[in-house]
DNA sequence: TTGAAAGCGCTAACAT
DNA sequence: ATGTTAGCGCTTTCAA
């Protein structure tokens, strides 16, 4: 036998680098930067022990490395929703966030691990930091994160601790964009669709607002309701059977509210936009498809992942970030 | 000072079993258990050992356990095609099948990286199995995976090795119901939409084509295009100016391809569904959006994910799985 | 019910 | 350019 011991005696277990140093006579540790650090060693024996490796099935155990190098080359992504019956996994753009997160995590040589927070939270995955989409109605998922100690950054609205970073659309100036479309329109009494306990939803609602304050048009109804279709169509229908037609423009949280809303409408034979104008939020893929199809202002959700990604890197780093609200920008369609 | 050694000496780095354990003068492999596995040990100690470990911020090192029990609790899930671009991380249906992976893996105790093809070559997650979201066109994207030697399961067709574990819809009868359908509806010349490299795009095709060939009507025009909207937008539009309308059936392979077939269609000034029949596969959200309303072969990805977590789990523990095509129905609408 | 010893596979630190 | 030693934090095995 060779010198390094503690293999495994030629079974048929995974080769570990110590089977590949005894093959060769060599110590492990010149295996170990073999391969991973290549400019490190002799270029005979770097394509010696690569091809060793290769030829005897070794597989880099991660497990070991991470242990040793005390980091683990993850990050978190946490989905505050629950997974199959919530917006965010019944809507495709929450997906392009991933998206632009994979990107950036990838070309980091980062892994990526998918969890919602109900199992962040009975089975921590080992990562080194975590990025948090949706902070949930009063904060409650970033105090779970929080608790953790490990760097994170959330998607979602400002509303938290001064120090913690978020990373989202610019809610405020999305609800003054709608305003101004409605109020061109000539809509003077207005409605606003959403869920004003949640962040982004809450910014929207105080962009729209300020501008309609600052005309002659006025808000006669704030109605709270979820982010779905169902929600939007249920806020509308009841209003109209008890009280008629008396807006002539909707400012909806999200294109699935929005949607929704125009159901009600012209189920009860009313013309949109004829008789009611109609701003979504989120530019979703429906948008387009929608009739009439949907004037909608519109988040750039793969920049925002991308952006997510960069932030909590830096931070595992230890470098210093700060939160960034992304510009949106109104996109006029029939509605 | 006590008596396991090892712990970090009263530092403000993360507390781990052997800060514990000196502590309380117990040995860490107490603690380990009282974490661990509770009623291995006395009522008592545990508590002690649990109040200790929680006023401590102690968090297990998920690597350092992951490393001695040789497995990880992680399935890896890999999305064949690129995040931002293509098909998958555009459109909303296969996020169902990651929330239905979710979920299995969740209620089993699993976490879930999610990574590319590319970056899973690249950096190999730790990882117990595998699950592949489409098998690439020539198979390519399994090759890869089969090469690490994981236990994996793949969501696709069946067209690779007999060992293989495939769970998918059951393409072939999609696209009989297609068939029927436009049968039904008196269509007798025939196109079919998609890339029938892809081999669940082929199965649709074969069931579709088993159907119409035991029929009067024909097949006048089979054009391979990708799962896209402006895919089957540019397979159409051409088509038409080049030989005119001599088609009243389409089966599509995806219902964006039927979008961009119809996109085509009406911007000719043809009627849908007056002049040509629609029939799309996946029936997405955005097909009851669409106008017209699209009829589709719906597919459900939901139950599909939780069939793949299940089967891959078994893998993993060494228990035997077969592959499983799941049924599938055709939803009418106008188109 | 509790403990002591050993070692999972790897790489940082310090030789040579 | 290569080797030796040690140890990351945990749990398995064997013993008391």
């Amino acid at each position: 036998m060779a010198k390094g011991s503690g293999s495994n005696g030629g079974g048929n277990a995974r080769p570990t680098m110590a089977d590949i140093a005894n093959e060769l006579g060599l110590a492990k540790i010149t295996v170990s930067r073999a391969l991973s650090n290549p400019s490190s060693v002799k270029e005979s024996t770097r394509r010696l022990v690569r091809e060793t490796a290769e030829r005897m099935g070794y597989r880099l155990n991660v497990s070991a490395r991470n242990l040793r190098q005390q980091r683990t080359r993850t990050i978190a992504v946490v989905i505050e929703m629950t997974p199959s019956h919530e917006r965010l996994m019944s809507e495709p753009y929450p997906l392009l966030l991933l998206g632009g997160i994979m990107q950036e995590l990838t070309a980091a040589g980062q892994n990526m691990v998918l969890t919602t927070i109900d199992l962040f939270t009975a089975a921590p995955p080992s990562a080194d930091g975590v990025i948090l989409l949706g902070q949930g109605v009063h904060d409650d998922a970033a105090a779970v994160i929080e608790a953790t100690g490990l760097p994170y950054v959330v998607w979602g609205a400002e509303h938290g601790p001064p120090g913690r970073i978020v990373v989202g659309s610019d809610n405020r100036e999305g609800g003054r964009l709608a305003a101004d479309h409605l109020l061109g329109r000539g809509c003077r009494r207005l409605l606003f669709l959403g869920d004003a306990e949640h962040g982004e939803a809450e910014d929207r609602l105080r962009g729209f607002e300020a501008r309609v304050a600052a005309s002659d048009a006025a808000i006669v109804g704030n109605i709270p309701c979820a982010f779905t279709l169902p929600a939007g169509r249920e806020a509308v229908g009841p209003l109209l059977d008890a009280r008629g037609l008396d807006f002539d423009g909707i400012f909806a949280a999200s294109d699935a509210i929005a949607m929704g809303a125009i159901e009600a409408l012209q189920a009860r034979g009313h013309r949109v936009p004829g008789e009611v104008s109609v701003v979504g939020f989120d530019d979703s893929p429906g948008a387009a498809l929608f009739s009439p199809s949907l004037t909608s202002i519109r988040q750039d959700w793969a920049v925002g992942g991308e952006l997510l990604a960069q932030k909590v890197l830096a931070k595992v780093a230890g470098q210093p970030v700060e939160s960034r609200a992304m510009p949106v920008v109104l996109v006029k369609r029939e509605s």
